[in-house]
DNA sequence: GGCGTTGCTGAAGATCGGCTGAAGACCGGG
DNA sequence: CCCGGTCTTCAGCCGATCTTCAGCAACGCC
């Protein structure tokens, strides 16, 4: 699990990773608003540990800019127990949960694995675009309510694109979210696998469900085609 | 009532076995986090009695995974009075109760009764997919009405598909729910088990119930086929 | 229109993943 | 100890799937 640590204070930042990591998180670190900001909405995190008393842009505020774009990320915030902070303004600004320094190390596992646990459960299984349906934990696509038969890799380029729906996405995103090969893949397979997937999926009316950017990639159509 | 014990002192998972089984509980027990995870997942127990403190696996940590598995079962977890651990965070983890040690018999009792009857009444017992039934509780499993005889293995293989119905579920995670070896086990093991489910529980009609993901691993149909 | 670049696609061979029958180990009950 | 049922391991088979390659098409720029 991602998690990234906002917190000036250095020593607690080093420890909170330190000993995050050993719990088997993917621990990143930032030490002042601003660059907090930037790494959470630059990376796919599952959790923000989130300090209030920041430098550049407090906790309250990096976290309402990051719901205010959109970011459904987790965010515990750690709040001072004696400042004129309040807990419940903490929630109010979209944060998830909260903890009042200090705390205990093994609360704060317990209090992320929770909190993980419930992000989990409401990221959507399936995406539904018009007629065409993909859903990721059945591993099925249906159009038009039948069902398409597709071949794991071709499942794995449309669950990838159906993630991003709308978004171009470049091959090179494409071949290491579904192959883990090296960086010296070759983007001709994914060209390969894309155009048996449009053979499958391609209503015969309407247009090209997976949409060719020339010179980036691939969009799956908002609409499906 | 079947209730499992996980408690990695010896003497005190030996008395509350003979003590409960005296008040009328079916009772099992476990001495660490992962094979009492491995039981709790195998088998369909009412209440699970889970220590925090335990080897390989801490209560917590087995807490949440039996939740993130989608697991129902009531879960009690016993806390230890002056240690950091603490009872609100028992609770974020999906425990239903807590008791601090040391605490009376008599009220672990009264404790399990009272969860015992919240759960019963919220807990679905059978999965009904088509004419396929699979009875949990009962360990049974019926075709059409027939009553299909199973396997110990086969029929945990089934409960734990039947649990993720119409979701693919990989070979991995069924070896983890099913057997409690390490993870050096062999995905074929599965698949002979499933070869012989199949046989067992297909229609000779309709399609077939556990459906092959390739690449990944196995389906029930939400139809039953 | 010409040209270089980028993307598409059919074919072929290699590879992979899954299924299954059989053999032997294991286990619990009689 | 023997027996029947169950489980695991193994190896062969098969079809599905993947990759590579080469030629062709489409595009955008000049």
């Amino acid at each position: 699990m991602r998690v990234l640590v906002v917190e000036d204070e250095r020593r607690l930042a080093l420890a909170l990773q330190h000993g995050l990591t050993a719990e088997g998180f993917t621990v990143d670190t930032a030490h002042d608003g601003p660059s907090g900001l930037a790494k959470a909405m630059d990376h796919a995190y599952d959790v923000v540990v989130l300090d209030i008393m920041l430098p550049g842009l407090n906790g309250y505020r990096v976290c309402s800019r990051l719901r205010a774009s959109g970011s459904d990320v987790g965010i515990l915030m750690l709040t001072a127990k004696d400042g004129e902070w309040d807990e419940a303004e903490a929630l109010d600004t979209g944060a998830d949960d909260y903890l009042s320094k200090p705390f205990s190390f093994v609360v704060l596992v317990a209090r992320l694995r929770a909190l993980a646990r419930r992000i989990g459960s409401r990221a959507p299984r399936r995406t539904v675009l018009g007629d065409l349906v993909v859903d990721s934990a059945a591993r099925t696509c249906t159009r038009a309510g039948t069902a398409v038969a597709l071949t794991p890799r071709e499942f794995a380029i449309l669950d990838h694109l159906a993630r991003r729906a709308g978004e171009a996405v470049s091959k090179r995103e494409i071949l290491d979210a579904v192959w883990d090969d090296g960086p010296d893949s070759d983007p001709n397979t994914v060209e390969v696998h894309v155009s048996a997937l449009r053979r499958k999926i391609d209503s015969p009316f309407g247009r090209a469900a997976v949409q060719t950017v020339r010179g980036t990639g691939y969009r799956l159509a908002a609409d499906g085609g």
